[in-house]
DNA sequence: CCGATACATTTAACATGTTAATCATAATCC
DNA sequence: GGATTATGATTAACATGTTAAATGTATCGG
C-alpha cells in the first residue's frame, strides 16, 4: 500500500497547501458540479446492466422513447430524447444497422424521416426493462419515494426558471419578471 | 418566427401516439433525464461566456481546481474536477500547450506529475471569474438562494446513499461475479 | 414559375466520456 | 537482487457532446 504523501484533504493539510487569492465559490459546492455528481452517482447504477445488452445509455433512450410511440418524428425524438441532432443522426444509423429501429421518410415531406422500434428492438426492451426497473427500484427504496419525488420537482422549477432567464437575458433590458 | 407544427407538449397532444404495450415508467419524469435537464439547463447560461474565452466547461473545472491549490496531483485533480483519466490527460496536454499550467515529475516518485497553473493562467481566471460570478448570482436569485441550498444538500445525499447503495449490491444476492 | 428563404436532417471537425490496454516506475515477495 | 505485483499516468478505440457547415426539400414572395 503506498501511502499517499502529506496530500490529504485541503483545510487539514500541514500548511502544505494555503488558498490562492484567486476569490470563488467553492468549487465542489457549485450547482454544475453538484448536478453532475448526482447524475454520475445514478447512472453508475445502470450503465452496467445496459452495457451487457449492448447498450449505452443514449441508445436506451432512443429506444425507450420509441417504444413509447407508433412512429416519431427525428426532430420530435431529439426532444424527447434530449439529444442534439447530431448525436441522434449516428447513433440511429447504429441503431438501424442492428436492426432495432426502423426509418421511412415522410411522403408528404421528403425532408422528414419517422422512425420506429422494430420487433427486435421490442424484444431488447422487454430483456433489459426488468433489471432496469429494479435498479429505479431500488434507487427509490434508497433515497425515499417521498424525497425523489420532491427533488424532481425541484429540477423542474430550476429548469424551468432557467429556461426563463435565458430571454431575459438576452435583451439586457428585465422586461419579464 | 417559425412554428414548430402541431407537436406540442406530450401529455397535450392530438391523441397521436397511443403508449405502446411495454410498460415503463414515463421516459420524461426519470431521474437521469430529470438530472441531465436541469444541468444543461445550468451549463447553457455558462458556456456562451466561457467560450468567448476559448474554455470549454472542463478546462474551466481544471482551472478553478488549480486556482485553489498551489500544486495538485494529476490523480488528485481528477478527483476534484470529477474527470476520468483520459480526459484529464488529453485537457492537461492542451492547456500546457496553451502555457496555462504547468507540470513536473515528482522526483521522490517519478510515476507521479505534479500541476500547477502558471501566471497566464491566473489571468485568464481573473478575466473570466466577473462573468461566471454574475452568472451564478442571477441563478441564486432566479431560483432562491435557500431554495438552491436545500437542492444542493438533497443532490449530496442522494449522491451518498448512492454510493453506498453500490457497495451493497455487490456482494448481495449474486455469487460476486 | 423562379429565386430567395426556411426547414429537417446529415456530415464535418473537434472535445470529452468511457473502458481497456499500455508504459514506466515503485513496492513486495521470495 | 530479480521476478512479481501494484500504482500513476498516458494512449487507444469507440461513442457522444457541441458547434458550424452542407445537403436536400419545401415554402414564399414577386
Amino acid at each position: 500500500m503506498a501511502e499517499k504523501k502529506s496530500s490529504g484533504n485541503p483545510g487539514s493539510g500541514p500548511a502544505g497547501a494555503p488558498p490562492r487569492r484567486v476569490p470563488m465559490r467553492d468549487f465542489s459546492r457549485s450547482l454544475p458540479m453538484s448536478l453532475l455528481r448526482a447524475r454520475e452517482a445514478v447512472m453508475r447504477q445502470f450503465r452496467p446492466s445496459l452495457r451487457l445488452h449492448g447498450l449505452t445509455e443514449q441508445q436506451w433512450r432512443i429506444l425507450r422513447a420509441l417504444a413509447a410511440a407508433e412512429t416519431i418524428e427525428v426532430t420530435e425524438l431529439a426532444r424527447v430524447a434530449f439529444l442534439l441532432g447530431p448525436s441522434l443522426s449516428r447513433i440511429l444509423r447504429d441503431l438501424e444497422a442492428r436492426h432495432l429501429i426502423e426509418r421511412r421518410v415522410v411522403r408528404a415531406d421528403q425532408r422528414r424521416t419517422e422512425v420506429s422500434i422494430s420487433a427486435k428492438g421490442l424484444e431488447l426492451i422487454k430483456a433489459v426493462a426488468p433489471s432496469s426497473e429494479a435498479i429505479y427500484a431500488a434507487i427509490t427504496r434508497r433515497y425515499g419515494a417521498r424525497k425523489l419525488a420532491e427533488l424532481q420537482d425541484m429540477l423542474g422549477v430550476l429548469e424551468h426558471r432557467l429556461a426563463a432567464m435565458e430571454l431575459t437575458e438576452e435583451g439586457s433590458a428585465e422586461a419579464d419578471q
